[in-house]
DNA sequence: TGCATTTCTTGAACAAGTTCAAGTTTTTTC
DNA sequence: GAAAAAACTTGAACTTGTTCAAGAAATGCA
C-alpha cells in the first residue's frame, strides 16, 4: 500500500484551517476521498441527475449553471481552487436536480460520496463541524449576493465583483462572468465601454 | 429546579427532525436556550452591532433587512415558527453587521448564544451535525432563490411564492412582500391588479 | 369613535437592462 | 497556417420594472 496522498494536500489543509485534524483521523479520511481529473468542458454533474458527492476543487475552474426556458445556461455558482462546489438541493433530496456541474478549463477535483458520508463522519465527527462552518459561510454569503442583487445594479455589482475577485475576470470567459452576475453578455460589453 | 420547558418543545422536535437526541442529552441542552418574547416591531439585532446568537422561532414571524442608500429597506429573509432567522455574516465574523432582525407581529424565539455554543456542541457533538443539516438546506434553498431572481420575471416569482407560502401573503404586509421578492410595492400592486 | 399613521393603489414619465442583428476579434481545430 | 467556431462588441428598438406623486383604504391609538 504505496500511495501518495500529495493530491490530498489542499484539502487536508483547508481542513485544517476549521478544525484539527490528527494523524490517526487523516489515515482514517482518505480512503474516503476520490482524486479526479476533469478535461475542459468536462461535467461532473448533468441536470436531471441525481448529485451523489461533495465536490473539492483542487485545480481548475469550475461553474454550476442551469439551462433556461429560453435555452440559454444561467451561471449560479463557480468554484476556483480550495472550494467546495455541489448541488445541495439535489444531494440533500437525492432528487434529480437542476444544475450541472462543469469545467471551464482542465482541473482536478477531490471527491467525497454521499453514500459513504455518513459513515465517514462516525468515524471523524469532526468533519460534521468542518461541513457546518464551510456550509455557514457559503449562506452567508449567499445571502449578501441576494441583497446586492436587489440593490445595486447590474454595474455596480461588476465593478465590485472585478475589485473582490480579479482572478476571476481574467479567467472566466465575459459571457460566463454575465451570466453569474446576471445580466446578458451585450450589457457586460456596454459596461465595459464606459471604463474610459 | 421545578422548571417548565414547554416552550422549548418545538425546537427540540425540530432537533429530533435530523438527530436522535437522548434525555441526558436534552438535560444538557436545556441550559443553554434562552426564551424570549418579542413585541410587535420589536429588534432582535439592529445594523451596525455584532449578531451574537442564533434564534430559533417559536411562534411569529421576523424578517432580516438592511437600509439601502435611498433610505428604503430590503428583506433579504421571513422567519417564521421553527424557522432559525440569523445574520449568519455577522455571526461568523463577529463583525458589526448589516442587517437587522426585528418581529413583524407578536413572537417568541429561542436563543443559542454564540459565546456558549462551542461548550454546547462540546457537550452534544450531534448539534454539529444537526446545524449542519439545517444550514445546507438553507443555503440549497438561497441558490435556488438566486437562480429564479435571474431567470424569471418578478411577477412569475411572485405567483410562486404565493402558490409555495400562502401563509405569508396573508400575514406579511404587501409591501414586504415586494420588498423580499425584490420589487417595488407599486409594482406588486399592478401585479395583483392582472390576476382577474 | 375620531384622528393619525400606515398601507395600498393608480397612472404617467422614466430608466436599467434586454432583444435582435450583425460585424469584428479571438480562439480553437485540423 | 487557414478555416471554423466561439466570444466580444455595437446600436437601435423594446420591455420590465422604477420613480414620482397623490389619492383611497385600512389599521392603530388614545
Amino acid at each position: 500500500m504505496n500511495m501518495d496522498h500529495t493530491m490530498f494536500e489542499n484539502l487536508l489543509a483547508h481542513i485544517k484551517r476549521y478544525i484539527s485534524l490528527s494523524d490517526e483521523e487523516e489515515k482514517k479520511l482518505l480512503p474516503y476521498l476520490t482524486y479526479k481529473e476533469l478535461k475542459k468542458k468536462e461535467h461532473v454533474l448533468k441536470e436531471g441527475k441525481v448529485c451523489t458527492a461533495n465536490h473539492f476543487i483542487i485545480k481548475g475552474c469550475l461553474r454550476m449553471y442551469s439551462l433556461t426556458e429560453n435555452g440559454t445556461e444561467q451561471i449560479v455558482q463557480f468554484g476556483i481552487e480550495n472550494w467546495w462546489i455541489t448541488d445541495y438541493m439535489s444531494l440533500d433530496t437525492q432528487k434529480p436536480g437542476q444544475f450541472s456541474i462543469q469545467a471551464i478549463e482542465p482541473s482536478a477535483i477531490v471527491i467525497l460520496h454521499k453514500n459513504t458520508q455518513d459513515e465517514l463522519f462516525r468515524k471523524i465527527p469532526k468533519l460534521e463541524r468542518y461541513f457546518r462552518l464551510v456550509l455557514q459561510r457559503a449562506y452567508a454569503a449567499s445571502v449578501m449576493r441576494v441583497k446586492y442583487i436587489f440593490t445595486e445594479s447590474g454595474e455596480e455589482r461588476f465593478r465590485q465583483f472585478t475589485n473582490s475577485f480579479p482572478e476571476f475576470v481574467q479567467r472566466v470567459p465575459q459571457y460566463m462572468l454575465a451570466s453569474y452576475l446576471g445580466f446578458t453578455p451585450e450589457f457586460l460589453s456596454k459596461i465595459r465601454a464606459k471604463k474610459n
